[in-house]
DNA sequence: ATCGTTCATCGGCGATAAACGATGGACGGC
DNA sequence: GCCGTCCATCGTTTATCGCCGATGAACGAT
């Protein structure tokens, strides 16, 4: 973690939070920058509920990339995760989705607000 | 541009843009997956208008960085930018953003919905 | 017990991101 | 003209991403 950019504003003192740690908003953007994430949490969400398997079918990218893909969907808290049998199944944790969509909105409103 | 992982999809031909292109939106989520950048985005909303020099005192990033971040807000449509004399006045285009809080918020519901 | 399937993880590779210092162009002021 | 300021860009370094094939664990079925 580089730990040293923003942390201005922790050293300059006064401002704890600011509402939501744009270190954390920007985590879970970071999950969604990628257009592969994007279509599989389209793809979970139509499904309800995937293994990975069914994910490396539907796009044709290696098992090893998918369930890196998954797996950084899961450590954002956008998926959740659920170990059946042998299998694993993924699901969209639609809470945390609309949290980010939250977390958005609140910005944008900052920004409009704010002006 | 890695280019390849989801073009499966337009290889394989049909879906010509399903609704909004994942590619696009990512992409703007991208440029929304930096700490710095949020912070620098809200402080632009906050004080309406900033030169590149305003961020970087405020935040303790190198001017090279500053100046970095911010072409990548511009590129990714979120940020306007005017030449003003020697200055360069950056300005967050909200239109733009509550754009992509709109995509986001398209995709949330094509969770839910799709369910 | 031996396969076949499913999956997570490792190791490696090329590409991209993130940070910085240094350089040089464009202006304004002296 | 000569500085000082503001800024974008270049070049470099380091870290992370994205992808893959290969490996091995876990499990079901035969």
């Amino acid at each position: 973690m580089t730990e040293s950019a923003l942390e201005t504003d922790r050293a300059a003192g006064a401002l704890p939070n600011r509402g939501s740690d744009s270190h954390a908003v920007a985590a879970r953007f970071s999950a969604l920058s990628h257009p592969a994430r994007i279509e599989i949490l389209k793809h979970l969400s139509a499904s309800n509920s995937c293994c990975c398997r069914e994910v490396v079918d539907r796009f044709d990218l290696a098992q090893s990339t998918v369930s890196q893909h998954l797996k950084i969907l899961v450590e954002a808290g956008l998926v959740r995760f659920e170990s059946d049998r042998q299998r694993s199944r993924y699901a969209v944790d639609r809470a945390a989705l609309a949290d980010v969509s939250a977390s958005l909105n609140a910005l944008v409103n900052s920004c409009c607000s704010g002006r």
